[in-house]
DNA sequence: AATGCCTTCAACCGCGTTCAG
DNA sequence: TCTGAACGCGGTTGAAGGCAT
């Protein structure tokens, strides 16, 4: 038995938008918003068309603060480095890319930035080790977890608690001849792939200080100041954590912060759920799918800073899902 | 100029998740 | 707690334009 159509098939139109129904949907949605339910919004709004292809119509092309055109270099390095962190989780990843939607980077992923990868794949790796980007499986014996210390494990290779859930499932890393995944009992070692030195040249000289040794550290530096960096949720919140913008903590006192005390002191706004008792607004966070300019371009920023600091060498994320609060973490 | 192939990207489809009743 | 409607996501499709022959 075949679930239900979310519409009228023959009643309503498919296929391209013609300016007269972009002009009646904007002028609708401007007027009189979505009023909480696409699927009534054609009707209300006079439009032949699915609720669903208007709400697609509306966040991928008419919305506010939509960009289109050329992705930038800063674009595709949050892009690559997410990819290979998360894998496709469009939607993610365009929550880190204002004015991006999640159609316009899963596009631009599969028509050019892969093609580019693997360009500079080639080129890079001409006479050593072949890269090639694949899905990878985390082993996925564990659905429940062993809490590990993520701290004592400040230096390469990280190790990784498996997680279970289906987020993982199709995590992409980049591998070379010497193999980043190792099953070492309930652990897994990982050395982080380096997804980002496939880029150009041009695109990898970053001023952040890192050392270019081959060695690896989870202290990234900027100027003077040491920080280290990690983003987490629970598993509760994980899901919005990923879709309302990541959390970020300072671990350089190997303890973790309260909840609490992150969102709090978090630059970015965080969704409540988890205990965490300050209210959320959603739509006044983060109005039409999008984070406020200045919301946005703090985010952008912490991503760039960590996403250029250590472009050359075994920079990368670290997963691991605590059993307790089943947490998520990306530790860099 | 005509044809065929390739690339791009807007739009659709189906399914998992969420949420209200 | 259960159920169904709606939402949101990722994969896929197909029309349109570009390019090579």
């Amino acid at each position: 038995m075949g679930r239900a159509p979310c519409c009228d098939k023959a009643n309503v139109k498919k296929g391209p938008w013609s300016p007269e129904e972009d002009l009646i949907l904007k002028q609708f949605i401007e007027k009189r918003g979505t009023g909480g339910n696409w699927i009534s919004l054609p009707h209300r709004a006079g439009l032949k068309r699915c609720g669903k292809s208007c709400r697609l119509r509306w966040l991928n092309y008419l919305r506010p603060n939509i960009k289109h055109g050329e992705f930038s270099d800063d674009e595709d390095r949050i892009i690559c480095t997410l990819y290979s962190s998360i894998g496709s989780r469009w939607s993610i990843i365009a929550a880190q890319l204002p004015g991006r939607t999640d159609n316009d980077i899963k596009n631009y992923w599969n028509t050019k930035l892969k093609k580019k990868l693997l360009i500079s794949s080639s080129t890079n790796n001409s006479g050593t080790s072949a890269t090639i980007l694949v899905p990878s499986t985390f082993p996925d014996h564990h659905h429940h977890h062993t809490n590990i210390n993520l701290f004592s494990h400040h230096h390469s290779p990280y190790q990784v608690s498996a997680p279970s859930s289906t987020y993982y499932d199709q995590k992409p890393v980049l591998m070379n001849s010497s193999n980043h995944l190792n099953n070492n009992n309930n652990t897994t070692t990982y050395s982080p792939p380096n997804l980002m030195s496939l880029l150009s040249d041009n695109q990898s000289q970053h001023s952040c200080s890192s050392s270019d040794n081959g060695s690896t550290s989870n202290q990234v530096s900027y100027g003077t100041s040491t920080t280290t960096h990690a983003f987490v949720g629970s598993t509760q919140e994980h899901n919005m954590a990923y879709h309302e913008g990541f959390y970020n903590f300072n671990i350089t006192s190997g303890v973790e912060e309260d909840h609490d005390e992150v969102h709090k002191s978090s630059s970015i706004p965080t969704p409540s759920g988890g205990g965490v008792s300050h209210s959320y607004d959603p739509w006044n966070e983060r109005q039409n799918g999008l984070w406020s300019d200045h919301q946005n371009h703090q985010q952008l920023e912490e991503i760039k800073q960590l996403v250029s600091s250590n472009p050359n060498h075994n920079s990368g994320w670290n997963f691991f899902m605590a059993d307790a609060q089943e947490k998520f973490m990306m530790y860099y």
